[in-house]
DNA sequence: AAGATGACTAACT
DNA sequence: AAGTTAGCCATCT
């Protein structure tokens, strides 16, 4: 067979996309993940940077919630007076995700934590 | 085709 | 606190 290494479940790049693309689907409104944190939830731990490569490459029919997902240090990782940045807090305050000089409390607005407060109440 | 780039990050100065 | 380095690796020049 074609597999010239058996065992080994070597996934293509389209497959790594897919499963990155669900993890963003999955934040829930009001809620942010940084690049690390989703690529290890896709089982791709180590890769933040493809993160944003898959966001980058996200099909015009699949809307996304790219705007949950930002740097490890709560930052938007686009310039804070660029269009791309200016659009993507605005998307975020809309949900009311609070910035404090421009930076976002992670564990504030963890998806953990969102489900924390649906058990135990606000 | 080799080198630069980047929606990243953790670990170092 | 802020800057650098090494690891990341598909894409773009």
């Amino acid at each position: 067979m074609a597999n010239a290494s058996p065992g080994v479940e070597e996934s293509s790049q389209e497959e790594r996309f897919r499963r990155i693309w669900e993890v963003v689907e999955g934040i829930p409104e009001g809620c942010v993940l940084n690049y690390g944190e989703v690529a290890r939830l896709a089982g791709l731990p180590g890769r933040a940077r493809l993160v944003g490569r898959a966001l980058a490459r996200a099909p015009r029919n699949r809307p996304l919630p790219w705007h949950r997902v930002v740097n490890a240090q709560g930052r938007i990782s686009f310039a804070a007076d660029s269009v791309r940045g200016q659009r993507q807090r605005r998307l975020l305050e809309a949900e009311g995700v609070v910035f404090r000089d421009d930076v976002i409390d992670l564990e504030r607005f963890s998806p953990e934590q969102a489900i924390d407060r649906l058990l135990w109440g606000p």
